[in-house]
DNA sequence: GTCTATAACTGGATAGAC
DNA sequence: GTCTATCCAGTTATAGAC
């Protein structure tokens, strides 16, 4: 997947361009991507709405009109924000979950396989690239705009079904329909550990910082398997 | 629980008002009531920033300026809809964990403690007032949003605090950090769990119905329960 | 590729009649 | 308590010069 493949709605201008000719001054997807950093943090702070395009401009130090030169509107620039970085987010947790499998063979457990699938996020937060906390905090509020909803399924979901898939090798004898209950519930929980907000913080009186990821992986780990398993043994017992 | 403690636009009448006196005519707290229950609906469906205060007043049925007769802003008037069920809301959960507390007396357990914690919010979303289910959404929104961490301190944390009391006499030897890292995955899991999104319906192609709570309560607490305990316990074998 | 200017419209909010 | 009329700041988006 090229870096410049892009273009939802796109293909307005869209890069692609002459290949061997380095741009020459202040040109280039320069301030494409000043734009794109700028909204990405913006969009996570306050959501789709809550943010102007001036605002956005302003925070990218280019001017306004830079916008619509590179993305058709406002909605299209939200789009190739989140776009981005789903492909790179998509090939990182397949990869884990890929190479988790082949690891453990037919040893496959759920807190193996959970690992898998949460510890890229983990990772790619903890990068110097500050942008990804922007990302995941953009990504847990998706669920409460009118579109999310469609973005998480086409850019999220097919992951979902490779850890599934996994875990049901850990546990064979569930029906899916568990699964889905199970995951959703550890959505929930890594959505709101990776967003980083405030609450932990401020319910422990600072005790707890919800930033410090090393703190939050290896509970959160524990957390979502204990709870995936207990959650299904007690479905198991109550069918007989 | 007072007659007038909740009504989403429904008791027309109703305010506290010079009591014998029976409101004339298209007067009294109607409107106001109507706006609540329109903004109630519209805020937790895309957040302050998604909403007009027009589009507020249409499907309130109601004319624009009364918002500003009877709040004193937008911002007034999102403040008041999290306002009016927020004490049910306390009073709700409060009630179930001292009646739990006094029902289990030494013997507390986790299960029990998270169940007398969630099962008021379960409880009331499955009440004839459809609002408790956007009141919920809106409030798993609260996070995203500049000023919701203080609301979610003020209005929510309080009930928190009884919960960990309470679970520290389950698990007397646990940090109390612990229990405070524990209870915010168990906040993500809950709330995804309310909100109600139709995340788990799409991603189960329709086998799993978020709506259906009798078949989320159950499972949610022995997520919540499991992921608890297994988490606390990880945590205390790592220690020593 | 970038900036200036501005069109076209929507937003929150108020004054004052009824 | 409710409605009409309106203000005006701020919003997305475009045209066209540089």
């Amino acid at each position: 997947m090229s870096p410049e493949a892009s273009g939802k709605s796109a293909p307005s201008k869209e890069r692609v361009r002459g290949r061997g000719r380095p741009p020459r001054s202040g040109e280039s997807g320069e301030a494409r991507a000043k734009l794109l950093g700028a909204a990405e943090a913006l969009f996570a702070e306050r959501g789709f709405y809550g943010v102007t395009t001036r605002e956005v401009a302003t925070h990218a130090g280019v001017d306004d009109a830079l916008i619509y030169y590179h993305f058709k509107n406002k909605r299209a620039l939200f789009d190739a924000v989140l776009e981005r970085r789903a492909t790179v987010l998509h090939e990182a947790r397949h990869a884990s979950l890929v190479r988790y499998a082949a690891a453990a063979g037919d040893q496959v457990t759920v807190e193996g396989a959970i690992a898998a699938f949460i510890n890229p996020l983990i990772n790619l937060s903890k990068t110097s690239d500050l942008g990804w906390k922007s990302y995941f905090a953009l990504v847990a509020q998706l669920d409460n705009t009118p579109w999310g909803g469609e973005i998480i399924h086409r850019y999220f979901d097919p992951v979902v079904y490779e850890l599934i898939d996994l875990i049901k090798k850990a546990l064979p004898a569930t029906p899916e329909v568990e699964l889905y209950w199970a995951y959703n519930f550890l959505a929930g929980s890594m959505m709101l550990a990776l967003s980083e907000t405030a609450r932990v913080d401020q319910l422990s009186g600072g005790r707890c910082r919800a930033s410090d990821l090393d703190a939050v992986r290896h509970r959160l780990l524990a957390y979502c398997a204990g709870g995936f398993r207990a959650m299904i043994a007690a479905q198991l017992a109550e069918r007989g």
